[in-house]
DNA sequence: GCGATTTGCCTAAGCCTGTTAGGCAAATCC
DNA sequence: GGATTTGCCTAACAGGCTTAGGCAAATCGC
């Protein structure tokens, strides 16, 4: 009987791919095992559990995406960066729905400390740099870029736009452009 | 033996509360059955499936704040209407977080569109009433305004604003004050 | 190269959730 | 009070999750 090669790794990547196709929450071990042409069982050695599995692809999804941000802002500011940041924020969770709902997933506290959670946050606060806001005021800016940026995104993947003839891709621009003016009048001296 | 009187309005209003204290994900025929002391089986009389159950439970959720938010924004105008609007919605996250998350399940369009769904979106448009704004940037404030309180409420209850001593109440309100003004500037004659 | 050890996947079995089919008794209708 | 409807039941099956224990392939030490 030849062997599989099963690693943590690419269970947990194999589940992202998964998730892109049929969704995060159709994302099983059952359909996993099914996938490397392996019994269920077999997974165990690999993974404690099936919520194993599913923080696992969140951490990825996290990693993923963060990177991906990090590119998009390097060498840029001001607008410019709001709106790369924005770009790849939208476009990953457009070309990778699944592992967008992956990295949305809720994680205890510890795990989401040690997550690259922390390196959006961060990348976030970066972005405000241009911006010359203070705290406590940056810190409200960070929550409401998170929440415009997640919330749009979100909102556009279940389908809460279709039901208006508007261009998303224009309503998106408009509210970059809202952002910037809001943070650039909302400067502390 | 006694009958327990199970309807299809009362399983759903108890669905309701069981995803507030447990979770809407961890909302099930089983649990309910056992929540109503019945058999798992005798629940199919009054429910198509589990997913009917949840579509249920979500209706249920989009039609309560909806008339929560109506109420909120009765008789108001401007930015007391918006913050009147931010408010409701935030209140009613906090109190019902499993009927909250049950709001966000994708319906299929059909359902959406007989859903009170559609209320919410006409109270958006209500409120930029007051801040004269033209088509199509009607349509880029309401997206704007669904994705931020629809983000901010979503990453709060998920606990993604805990690692920071600042208290999210400020930031809703200096998020409230900062749409706001934005609109305002965003005027079209 | 070969025996000993480790590792990887397997079978087996138990539990939980979801769903359908068919039965019996309680409620309701005349 | 008998006939009909209705409501909940038992039974059975299909997954999915998880643990325990086994056998064979890969790897290590010589």
């Amino acid at each position: 009987m030849v062997r599989a090669g099963l690693t943590t790794e690419r269970l947990i990547r194999a589940g992202a791919e998964l998730a892109d196709e049929v969704g995060f929450d159709q994302v099983t071990v059952s359909a996993l095992a099914r996938r490397f042409g392996v019994k269920v069982a077999s997974l165990y050695s690999h993974l404690k559990s099936s919520q194993d599995l599913k923080t696992g692809i969140a951490l990825f999804a996290l990693e993923e995406l963060a990177d991906r941000v990090a590119d998009a802002v390097a060498g840029r500011a001001g607008k410019d960066a709001l709106a790369a940041f924005a770009a790849a924020y939208r476009d990953y969770a457009r070309e990778h729905p699944g592992r967008y709902d992956a990295a949305r997933l809720r994680l205890d506290p510890e795990t989401a400390a040690a997550s690259a959670g922390v390196r959006h946050a961060q990348m976030t606060r970066a972005i405000l740099r241009g911006y010359d806001i203070a705290e406590p005021d940056q810190t409200h800016a960070v929550r409401m870029l998170g929440s415009v940026f997640h919330g749009y995104v979100s909102l556009e993947m279940s389908g809460g736009f279709s039901h208006t003839a508007v261009d998303p891709e224009q309503s998106w621009s408009w509210i970059v452009d809202s952002l910037d003016t809001l943070l650039r009048n909302r400067t502390t001296p």
